[in-house]
RNA sequence: GCCCUGGUGGUGUAGCUCGGCCCAUCAUCCAGGACUGUCACUCCUGGGACUCGGGUUCAAAUCCCGACCAGGGCGCCA
C-alpha cells in the first residue's frame, strides 16, 4: 500500500510531522509566489500551501501545472495555521501524480456549478466525488449493517435465493426474459415465493437482502427497474401483528444506527433524523377510507388499493397528528396477491399491511396462505395456472406452518429518510426506462 | 400504456411570449498574463453553444411539422 494518511486524521498538535496524504486535486489557487491546493480523500479535504521560496522549484512547477481531479501523493511537512481550512496546512517537499485528469471534467465536483441529475448520472464517478452524494451511500451501507446485524440477532438467517427463474412469481408486474441456454427464462421481481418454500424447510426465519428486476414502463421519481429490498419471512406467527413488530424493530435499529454513526454525512445532507416510537399507529384500510372521506373530503371506492393521492393526502393528516410512520392493515383481498391470507373475521379482506413513511409505501407484506387447498383455489381465482406453480406447492403439501413476511424497498426507505428528491439518489447507478450506462 | 413539459459552449443558464436590434447573455470552465494567505481569491486578454431533418418567411435560437433525446405526473408497485 502507498503509505498516507487521511486528510480528517489531521490535527494541529501534529505540528512539525512529516506526512504523506494522497486523493484528488480539488481545487487550485494560485496568487503569484503562492500556490494553494486543496486534497480530497475519502475522509475530507487538507490544504497543500506553497510558498514559491521555500519549496523546491520543480514541486512549484508541478503543482502550478497539475490538472484539476488529478490523483497526486503529496509529501511534506504538516504545519499548524490558523489561516488554513481546518487548521492545518502541508509544505510540500514532493509531489507525485499518480494519473493525470484530462480537461474539460464533464461536471465540476466542487459543486459550484450545478448539474442536472441526469447529467450526473451520466458521469456518476465524477458525481460521487463530491462529498455530499457519497453521503448518501455512507448512510445506505450504515443503515443495511444494522439491518444485518439487528436480524441476525432476532433469529434470522441470511439467505439467497435464485434470481433466475423460469415463471412469474406473482403475476402482476411485468418480467424481463432472458436467455437460458435453450430455454427462456426471467429475471426475479421478489424472493416471495422462495422465502416461503423456505417457511416449509424448518428454518423458521430469513432474511434476504435481494436485488428485484421489474419490466414496469414506469417513468417516475419514486420507481426504478432495478432496485433492492430487505425481505423477510417468518413462521409459526399467530397473525400478521407479529410481523409488524419485526418490522418497528427494523426501522429503529436501521435509523438508530444512522443517527449514532452518520452525523457527518446526516449534516452535509441537512438532515435532522428524528428517533421512531416503539411502537407504529396501525390504521386498517377501512378507517382510511373513512379518514379521508372525513377530514380530506376524498371519496375512495372500497376494493381497489389507496391511489397515489390518496396515499399522499393521508400522509399530511397523519403528519399533522405527529406520525410518519404508521401501517395501514386488512386491504382488500382482491387487490392483494395470490398467497396473501383471507382476514380471519372478512373473507372481503385480508392479513395484508404496507408501511407507509411520510406518505409513501415502503413496505408491503402480509400473512400468507399455508394451506394447500386454499392455495390452489386462490391461484385459480387470480387466473393463473396452477401447473406454473407446482415446484412453490409442493412445499405446501408436505408440512407448512403458517407464516408471513415483507419486503421493503431500501432505495424508497433512503429516499424519505435523506429527503432526497429523486430516487436515483439512493442508487450508485441506476437502472430506470432509460438508463442502461454507466 | 396514457398525459404534460423541455432540448442554447464541458457544466448550469438568459434570450423564445411579440421573428430582424443575436456572427447569442451571464457564471463556472479552459489557455495565457499580473498577484505571497487564498478558502466560490481578484484583475486583464483570449477560447468555446442554438439536438437533428423538413417547412413558412426578404429574414428563424425564436413560428409550424416530424424524428431523436430528456424531465415529470398517472396507472402499477418496493
Amino acid at each position: 500500500m502507498i503509505e498516507r494518511v487521511y486528510a480528517g486524521e489531521l490535527s494541529p498538535e501534529m505540528d512539525g510531522e512529516e506526512v504523506s496524504i494522497a486523493g484528488w486535486v480539488h481545487e487550485k489557487r494560485k496568487l503569484g509566489g503562492l500556490l494553494f491546493l486543496l486534497i480530497r480523500d475519502r475522509s475530507g479535504m487538507v490544504q497543500v500551501t506553497l510558498p514559491k521560496k521555500f519549496v523546491p522549484a520543480e514541486v512549484f512547477e508541478l503543482a502550478k501545472n497539475v490538472s484539476k481531479e488529478s490523483v497526486v501523493v503529496v509529501r511534506g511537512r504538516l504545519q499548524a495555521m490558523d489561516k488554513a481550512p481546518g487548521g492545518v496546512e502541508v509544505i510540500p517537499s514532493q509531489i507525485e501524480v499518480l494519473s493525470s485528469a484530462a480537461s474539460p471534467l464533464p461536471l465540476d465536483p466542487t459543486g459550484k456549478v450545478p448539474a442536472n441529475l441526469d447529467t450526473r448520472l451520466d458521469h456518476r464517478v465524477l458525481d460521487l466525488r463530491r462529498p455530499r452524494v457519497a453521503a448518501i451511500f455512507r448512510i445506505r451501507a450504515r443503515a443495511l449493517k444494522a439491518a444485518r446485524e439487528h436480524l441476525t440477532r432476532e433469529g434470522f438467517i441470511e439467505v439467497h435465493t435464485p434470481r433466475i427463474i423460469s415463471t412469474a412469481s406473482e403475476g402482476g408486474t411485468e418480467l424481463f426474459p432472458i436467455s437460458y441456454f435453450e430455454r427462456e427464462a426471467f429475471l426475479a421481481q421478489s424472493p416471495q415465493l422462495y422465502k416461503q418454500m423456505l417457511m416449509g424447510s424448518g428454518m423458521d426465519r430469513v432474511f434476504e437482502i435481494a436485488t428485484y428486476f421489474r419490466a414496469e414502463e414506469h417513468d417516475t421519481i419514486w420507481h426504478l427497474n432495478e432496485v433492492t429490498a430487505i425481505d423477510c419471512e417468518l413462521a409459526f406467527i399467530s397473525s400478521y401483528e407479529d410481523v409488524l413488530r419485526v418490522i418497528e424493530g427494523l426501522i429503529r435499529a436501521m435509523i438508530r444506527e444512522v443517527r449514532e454513526h452518520c452525523a457527518k454525512e446526516l449534516e452535509l445532507l441537512g438532515v435532522e433524523l428524528k428517533e421512531p416510537p416503539e411502537r407504529f399507529p396501525r390504521l386498517s384500510y377501512e378507517e382510511v377510507l373513512a379518514l379521508l372521506e372525513e377530514e380530506a373530503n376524498l371519496k375512495l371506492p372500497f376494493g381497489e388499493d389507496l391511489t397515489t393521492e390518496a396515499e399522499k393526502k393521508l400522509g399530511e393528516l397523519m403528519r399533522r397528528r405527529g406520525h410518519e410512520l404508521y401501517f395501514v392493515t386488512r386491504f382488500p383481498l382482491e387487490a392483494k396477491p395470490f398467497y396473501t391470507m383471507p382476514a380471519p373475521d372478512n373473507p372481503e379482506l385480508s392479513a395484508s399491511f404496507d408501511l407507509e413513511f411520510k406518505g409513501r409505501e415502503i413496505i408491503s407484506g402480509s400473512q400468507r396462505i399455508h394451506d394447500y387447498d386454499l392455495l390452489v383455489q386462490r391461484i385459480k381465482a387470480k387466473g393463473l395456472r396452477v401447473e406454473s406453480f407446482s415446484s412453490y406447492l409442493e412445499a405446501f403439501r408436505y408440512g407448512m406452518p403458517p407464516h408471513g413476511g415483507f419486503g421493503m424497498g431500501i432505495e424508497r426507505f433512503l429516499m424519505l429518510l435523506l429527503d432526497l428528491p429523486n430516487i436515483r439518489e439512493a442508487v450508485l447507478f441506476p437502472r430506470d426506462r432509460h438508463r442502461l450506462e454507466p
